[in-house]
DNA sequence: TCCCTTGTTGTCCAAATGGATAACAAAGCT
DNA sequence: AGCTTTGTTATCCATTTGGACAACAAGGGA
């Protein structure tokens, strides 16, 4: 029998195949419906398949947030750890300063509200805040040993410079008061003057390097 | 007949009563379980009554919700005007910036989150984000016209420091790596450098005014 | 005291959800 | 080709939730 474009429909999927694309579904419904919105029926008419089957990827649907969650933090840090090599000092800390995508922060900002009550989702926020603040540290370090800037504790300056970004991501994706220029502008000031550049350092990194962000399944 | 101690629950509250009741009921809920966690049913537990009489005073779950939500902002927003009287600059600056109560921020957290997919809610988010902008900015004044701080632009100075007192907060309450001390190290640290205040003026206030906020239902 | 307003309860209902299960079908192995 | 594995569907179920409604009872005014 030909392989027509009917048969497609019938065509089983690998089961990695499978279980990233309901992952993915079900990041991207995290994005736009928060944790506790995401339904498995949801996932499941998002990927194409009958709820039913999410239940032989994923044991439960705590089960399954928590995975996509772990692989919205796995594949971040593995883009921001792109990010960091081959990169000048100065491109490096903007790039990782800069605002990033929509979708990309309403995830961490419902994971800061449905941390307290999940306690697994709560340890992967530990960690990869933690991960940022040391990427965001190192590079620091990077801009100092260039004679860039300075900094008397790359730790503090990092940590502050977190609050910061998350302070102004806040700001601009969840209460909508300033736009991405000024998102920018605010941060940008806030290291230029936190680590003495000279005052427009990073503004004038052009084009500033977008950070990562999972894709949304890409066979749809 | 005695009114005695059995006849208490029996007893009518008066409409203002019962509905103050309610909202401070789901107030506390919505810190606790966040916005997309509240039950018509656990509220009506919380409060003694039945859930069909949370009815009778809103119109639906949405609603409630957006009361909760409005008396959070206008209670607050009523303690930080009172706040702002009858302290000297410093320590007005310095109780402002300090970390605020657990379920205070948490209801916060929870609106960034839940703010995009209710309007009503985005809508007081950014009235009330926009106060405590004003309100910050009119105590950098007092700051500066006392002669103990600088500010070339207080209103840019009081959205800085807003996006590093909120980032802070997240990182105190949301993700836990830091104890209240650190985090009004922080806040403070980066508010004397950014007014050139003289260091440690802050961190000297003592005691660090609380700022107000909503109170548990008293009557239980 | 009678009555009308309204705070309050108890109960019912349709919709949605997470989960369970049995039948089925596509792959892969021998 | 037969058989086992496993991806997949179609249903079923118990539970929870927001909402609707009728009956009741406490207060207050005439």
């Amino acid at each position: 029998m030909l392989d027509t474009v009917a048969d497609r429909k019938t065509a089983r999927k690998s089961s990695d195949e499978r279980r990233d694309d309901i992952v993915r579904a079900t990041l991207g419904l995290v994005a736009r419906k928060g944790f506790a919105g995401v339904t498995l029926r949801e996932v499941a008419t998002e990927v194409g398949v009958v709820h039913g089957l999410i239940r032989h990827y994923f044991a439960s649907r705590d089960e399954l947030v928590a995975a996509a969650f772990d692989f919205a933090v796995s594949s971040e840090l593995e883009s921001d750890r792109a990010l960091l090599d081959g990169l000048d000092p100065l491109s490096a800390l903007a790039g990782w300063l800069a605002a990033t995508p929509e979708n990309h922060y309403r995830v961490w900002i419902d994971a800061w509200s449905e941390a307290a009550r999940t306690p697994p989702l709560a340890a992967a926020l530990d960690r990869h805040h933690r991960d940022c603040e040391r990427i965001l540290t190192t590079v620091i370090e990077r801009v100092v040993d260039a004679g860039l800037g300075a900094s008397a504790d790359p730790a503090a300056d990092s940590r502050l410079l977190t609050a910061v970004a998350d302070g102004v991501a806040v700001q601009h994706h969840a209460v909508g008061v300033i736009g991405v220029e000024e998102a920018n502008a605010i941060v940008f000031g806030a290291a230029e003057r936190q680590l003495s550049l000279e005052p427009g350092a990073l503004a004038r990194v052009n084009p500033v390097p977008a950070r990562g962000q999972w894709a949304e399944s890409p066979s749809r």
